[in-house]
RNA sequence: GUCCCGUUCGUUCAGCGGUUAGGACUCAGGAUUUUCAUUCCUGCAACAGGGGUUCGAUUCCCCUACGGGAUACCA
C-alpha cells in the first residue's frame, strides 16, 4: 500500500517552527516513499478562529517549498480538507458509536467536572471522568437530550494495558485506568481533535501519522477508536519537541517561533528547512548542508532521535551564511535587492556593492549595515587607526596616491590595482602600511569589504577629497 | 498529585557489549588575505548518579535525580 502522510495544523495565525519541522518530516517521508502528502486544516474550535490564518498557513508552506498533493485549493475525492466542513461525516460516525453502546451522552456540568478533578488531586488519585453518566439508559438519554446540554464521551476500557508500537518511541505501554472517557463531541456539536483526527485519517487513507510528542499520551484513545470503528490504525511516529535554551517547550516568550519571523529576519527557506530537518535526525557524516532532494534521499524515519532538541539559532546563522555564499549570483542579486531598506546606493554600482558583501552575510537583514561603508560618510577613526594615519610613510603614500589618481579619467578596481603598484614602487612602502592607511583614509574604519570595490564605488573625486583631508 | 517520554562535549547529531567516544556549530589558537569576512589547519570540551547482568558496559535491566509532555467541551 502506498504511503500517505498528512500535516494537520490548527490555524492559529502563523506556522510555529516546530510545526514546520513536523510538516517537513511528513513531506520528506511521503516524497521518499513515492507517496502522497496532504494538508488538512483542523479548525473545529470555533473560539480559536483567527482572521487570515489559513492564508498565512498556505503562504508559509509555499514559501518554504513544502508542497502538498491534496488539501485546501487542491481538492480531490477526499475533500473537504477543512474539518469545520466535515461535520456530517463526524455525526454519522458518532451515531454508529452511540448505537453500539461505545459512546454515551454526558450531562455533567463543567463545575461538577472541575470539583471532581480537584478532589482527585487532593486524594492523590489520577484525574479523570468518574463515569457518572456512563450507564444512563438510551431512552433516558434521548429524552434528556431534548432539553439539556450534553457532550458525547467515548466509553474507554477501564482495566488492562494498552500496548502499542511507535516508530520513534518503540514499545509504549499505558494503563487503561489512566485513560479518560474522552469527550468526542463538544456541546456546540463540533468534534474534538481526537474524534475528527481518527475519522479523517481513516477516510483520507493516512498510513503514517507523524506528529509532535505531545500527542503520545492520547494514542490509546485513538487506537481504541480505530478499534471501535473496525478500522486499521495507521503507523505512528511521535517527534521529540523543540525546546527553548532553558529546555522548556519552545515558546513565543523566549524568542521568535513563527516561520515568517525567520523569513523576515533574512533567513532563506532552504537554510531554515535544512536546519529544522537536522533537529532530531541526522544522516551522519561530515556534511551538514542538505538540499531538499538530498534530505529526501537520505531521510530515515527509523533514526529519529527521542530527546527534545534546543532551537539554537547560532547554527542557523552559520547555515544561512553558507546558503548565501553558495547562492547563484543572479538569484543572490535579486534577493539582496529586496533588503536594501533606506540605504541609497548608486544604481550602476549597486551590484558591485552587493557582491562585495556576499561572503560576509549571515542573513540578508545585515545588508544595509554591511554596505553602509559604500554609501555613508567616513567614520571617525579609532585610536589605533589614527596612529596609522600619523605614520611618516602614510603621508608619502597619500601624496603619491592623490597624484596618481588625479591623472586618471576614471577609477575602476583594476585602475586602483595599477595605482597601488605604482605608489608602492615610488614610496617603497608595502603590505599593511601601504593598504591600511588608504582604507582608513577613505572609510575611517580598519575593517570592511575589499578595498578595490570601495575605491571604485566612491569614484575619482571622492577618493581625492577624502584622502586629501589627511595631507 | 497521577501517568507517559526522555538524559553522549555549551548546542546539535553519530555511536547501537570491547572505540584514543566521532562529526557539525560555538569558542580559542594558527595559516592565507591589504583589513574584516571567506577558506584551511589545530585545539578545548561529553557518556547525570548508584546498583546489577557480563570476562567486559556509553551501549542491556532496575532504582534515584533532573528535564519535558499529558492530565480541557484547545489542538
Amino acid at each position: 500500500m502506498s504511503v500517505v502522510t498528512r500535516f494537520a495544523p490548527s490555524p492559529t495565525g502563523y506556522v510555529h517552527v516546530g510545526s514546520q519541522r513536523t510538516a517537513l518530516y511528513n513531506y520528506i517521508f511521503a516524497r521518499q516513499q513515492g507517496g502522497k502528502f496532504i494538508l488538512r486544516v483542523e479548525d473545529t474550535d470555533q473560539n480559536r478562529y483567527v482572521e487570515g490564518a489559513v492564508e498565512n498557513l498556505l503562504s508559509s508552506l509555499e514559501q518554504l517549498g513544502v508542497e502538498f498533493d491534496a488539501g485546501p485549493g487542491k481538492e480531490d475525492d477526499k475533500a473537504p480538507y477543512f474539518q469545520s466542513e466535515r461535520n456530517d461525516i463526524y455525526n454519522r460516525e458518532v451515531k454508529k458509536l452511540m448505537d453500539e453502546g461505545k459512546a454515551y451522552r454526558c450531562f455533567c456540568s463543567s463545575e461538577r467536572l472541575e470539583e471532581l478533578r480537584n478532589e482527585q488531586m487532593a486524594k492523590k488519585l489520577p484525574t479523570g471522568y468518574d463515569g457518572k453518566c456512563r450507564n444512563i439508559s438510551r431512552e433516558e438519554s434521548d429524552e434528556r437530550a431534548k432539553t439539556e446540554k450534553f457532550v458525547i464521551r467515548l466509553k474507554t476500557p477501564t482495566e488492562g494495558l494498552c500496548e502499542f508500537r511507535d516508530i520513534v518511541r518503540r514499545d509504549v505501554k499505558i494503563a487503561w485506568s489512566q485513560v479518560d472517557d474522552q469527550v468526542l463531541v463538544k456541546s456546540d456539536g463540533f468534534p474534538t481533535y481526537h474524534l475528527a483526527n481518527v475519522i479523517d485519517d481513516h477516510y483520507m487513507g493516512v498510513t503514517h501519522v507523524i506528529r509532535g510528542e505531545e500527542w503520545l499520551p492520547s494514542v490509546p484513545k485513538h487506537l481504541y477508536l480505530y478499534d471501535c470503528f473496525g478500522w486499521k490504525a495507521p503507523q505512528m511516529a511521535h517527534l521529540p519537541l523543540l525546546l527553548n535554551p532553558d529546555r522548556s517547550k519552545l515558546s513565543k516568550r523566549q524568542g521568535d517561533v513563527a516561520v515568517e519571523d525567520y523569513l523576515k529576519k533574512g533567513y532563506t527557506p532552504e537554510a531554515l528547512n535544512n536546519f529544522l530537518a537536522l533537529l532530531g535526525w541526522n544522516p551522519g557524516g561530515k556534511n551538514e548542508i542538505y538540499s531538499m532532494d538530498e534530505l529526501i534521499a537520505s531521510f530515515d524515519i527509523n533514526k529519529i532521535s527521542k530527546a527534545g532538541a534546543v532551537f539554537d539559532t547560532k547554527k542557523l546563522d552559520w547555515m544561512n551564511g553558507q546558503y548565501i555564499k553558495n547562492m547563484d549570483v543572479d538569484k543572490y542579486l535579486v534577493e539582496a535587492r529586496k533588503w536594501l531598506g533606506d540605504v541609497k546606493v548608486k544604481e550602476d554600482k549597486l551590484n558591485t556593492a552587493l557582491m562585495a558583501v556576499k561572503t560576509s552575510l549571515a542573513t540578508f537583514k545585515e545588508i544595509p549595515e554591511k554596505i553602509s561603508v559604500f554609501t555613508g560618510e567616513a567614520v571617525e577613526p579609532v585610536v589605533e587607526a589614527k596612529e596609522m594615519l600619523e605614520l611618516d610613510s602614510t603621508k608619502a603614500v597619500f601624496e603619491a596616491y592623490v597624484e596618481k589618481v588625479s591623472k586618471l579619467d576614471k577609477l575602476t578596481v583594476n585602475d586602483f590595482k595599477v595605482v597601488m603598484k605604482e605608489v608602492q614602487t615610488e614610496t617603497g612602502v608595502k603590505g599593511k602600511n601601504l593598504w591600511m592607511p588608504i582604507r582608513i583614509g577613505l572609510t575611517g574604519d580598519m575593517h570592511g569589504p575589499e578595498l578595490g570595490y570601495i575605491v571604485e564605488y566612491l569614484g575619482k573625486h571622492e577618493n581625492i577629497k577624502r584622502i586629501s583631508r589627511y595631507i
